[in-house]
DNA sequence: TACGTGACGGTTGAG
DNA sequence: AACTCAACCGTCACG
C-alpha cells in the first residue's frame, strides 16, 4: 500500500501519473510567478513540464486557487426526480412542447438553474424513458420515485450547483477561523461550487502537519504525502522565515496555514484528495462527504477577495514581496530567482520528492 | 526560446 | 464488492 512509484519526467522532476503535484510545488510554482520569474524558468527549478507550469498559472489566474480540481466521483445527477417531475408535467400540459422548451422552462420556472438544468439531450432522454408515452407517465417514475418529497429531499442532498449553496456537510466553516467563504461569487469554472473551502483550506492546513510529510526519510510516498508537506507559505512565514522557512518547511512544516489558505480559495477537493488530509487534526475538520465542488471559485484571488484573511492573499503575495525583496533580497527578477533558489533551495519540490530521483 | 494546447496514459471516487 | 464512467492529473510533443 505504500509504495509510492512516481516517474521522473524529462527535466528530472519527479511525478505520480495521474496524481497531482504536491500542494508544496504548486505554490512554489505560484510564488514564483508572483515574483516575476518566468514560467519556463519556474519550469527548470521545479522540474514540472512547462505545460504543467502553465497550466497550473493559469487556473491560479482564473480561480485563484492553486489547488487541483477534485478527482474522481461523479457529477450530481441533475435529472432529479423533482426535475423528471416537472418534465413531465410540462409535457403533459403541451405534448408538443420541445426538449429545449422545457430547458428553457425549467430554467424559468427556477426548478433548475444555470448550473443543474439538464441538457436538451438529458431531456429528451427523460421523455424518452421516464415519461415516455403521455398516457401512462408514471411508468417509471412512479413507481420508482414518485414521491414529491424524496424529491425534495434529493434535492436537498445535493445541492451543487448552486454558487451560493453551501456544502452539503455545512462544515465548511467550522473550522476555519473566520472564513468568510466565497461561494459566492463565482467565475467558477465547474457549476457547482466548492463545498469545501474551508476543508480545503483545513486540508491544507493538514499539510503542514509534519506526518504528513511523511517523514522526509521515511517517506511514504503517496505523492500526497509529499505535497502536503510544505505548508508553507510564506504569509507569516515570508516574515522571518522566509527563508529557512520555505525550505524546512518542506520538511517540517510549522507554517500557520493562513497563507495557504490565500492561494487556496476554495477548491474542491475531496478529502481524501486532499494531500494533507491525512494529518492530523486537520482531518477532523475536514468534512466527511464531500460533494461537488467547484474548484476554484474564486475566492481568494488576488483580486478577488475572498476574505479568509484579508490579507492574505494580498500578504501572501505582496507580502511575500516585500518581505522577500526588502527583507533581504535583491530585487530583479533575476536575482530573486537566484535568491529563491538559493533561499529555498528550489528542489524542495524535489527536495521532497526528490529524494527519490 | 517561450509558451499554449491537445493527446495520452494514468488515478480517483460516486453511482 | 466489483465495475463503470466521467472527472481530474501531469507529461509530452507539436506548432
Amino acid at each position: 500500500m505504500e509504495q509510492t512509484y512516481g516517474e521522473v519526467n524529462q527535466l528530472g522532476g519527479v511525478f505520480v501519473n495521474g496524481r497531482p503535484l504536491p500542494n508544496a510545488i504548486r505554490l512554489r510554482i505560484v510564488e514564483l510567478a508572483q515574483l516575476g520569474i518566468r514560467p519556463c524558468d519556474i519550469s527548470r527549478q521545479l522540474r514540472v513540464s512547462h505545460g504543467c507550469v502553465s497550466k497550473i498559472l493559469a487556473r491560479y489566474n482564473e480561480t485563484g486557487s492553486i489547488l487541483p480540481g477534485a478527482i474522481g466521483g461523479s457529477k450530481p445527477r441533475v435529472t432529479t426526480p423533482n426535475v423528471v417531475k416537472n418534465i413531465r408535467e410540462y409535457k403533459q400540459s403541451d405534448p408538443g412542447i420541445f426538449a429545449w422548451e422545457i430547458r428553457d422552462r425549467l430554467l424559468a420556472d427556477g426548478v433548475c438553474d444555470k448550473y443543474n438544468v439538464p441538457s436538451v439531450s438529458s431531456i429528451s432522454r427523460i421523455l424518452r424513458n421516464k415519461i415516455g408515452n403521455l398516457s401512462q407517465p408514471n411508468q417509471y417514475e412512479s413507481g420508482k420515485q414518485a414521491h414529491p418529497q424524496s424529491t425534495l429531499s434529493y434535492n436537498h442532498i445535493y445541492p451543487y450547483s448552486y454558487p451560493n449553496a453551501m456544502s452539503p456537510s455545512g462544515t465548511k466553516m467550522s473550522g476555519a477561523p473566520g472564513v468568510p467563504v466565497p461561494g459566492a461569487h463565482v467565475s467558477i469554472p465547474r457549476g457547482w461550487p466548492s463545498a469545501h473551502t474551508v476543508s480545503n483550506i483545513l486540508g491544507i492546513r493538514a499539510f503542514m502537519d509534519p506526518s504528513a510529510i511523511a517523514g522526509a526519510e521515511g517517506y511514504a510516498p503517496k505523492m500526497e504525502e509529499w505535497g502536503v508537506s510544505r505548508g508553507t507559505f510564506p504569509s507569516h512565514g515570508v516574515n522571518g522565515m522566509d527563508k529557512s522557512a520555505i525550505e524546512t518547511d518542506m520538511k517540517y512544516s510549522h507554517q500557520p496555514p493562513s497563507t495557504l489558505s490565500s492561494y487556496v480559495p476554495a477548491c474542491a477537493y475531496s478529502p481524501s484528495n486532499q494531500y494533507g488530509v491525512y494529518g492530523g487534526p486537520a482531518g477532523g475538520y475536514v468534512a466527511p462527504g464531500h460533494h461537488w465542488q467547484t474548484q476554484g471559485t474564486s475566492l481568494s484571488h488576488p483580486g478577488g477577495g475572498v476574505p479568509m484573511h484579508p490579507t492574505d492573499l494580498h500578504s501572501s503575495m505582496a507580502f511575500k514581496h516585500a518581505a522577500r525583496d526588502g527583507d533581504r533580497k535583491p530585487q530583479s527578477p533575476l536575482s530573486k530567482l537566484e535568491a529563491l533558489s538559493g533561499i529555498h533551495g528550489i528542489s524542495l519540490s524535489c527536495s521532497s520528492s526528490s529524494s527519490s530521483s
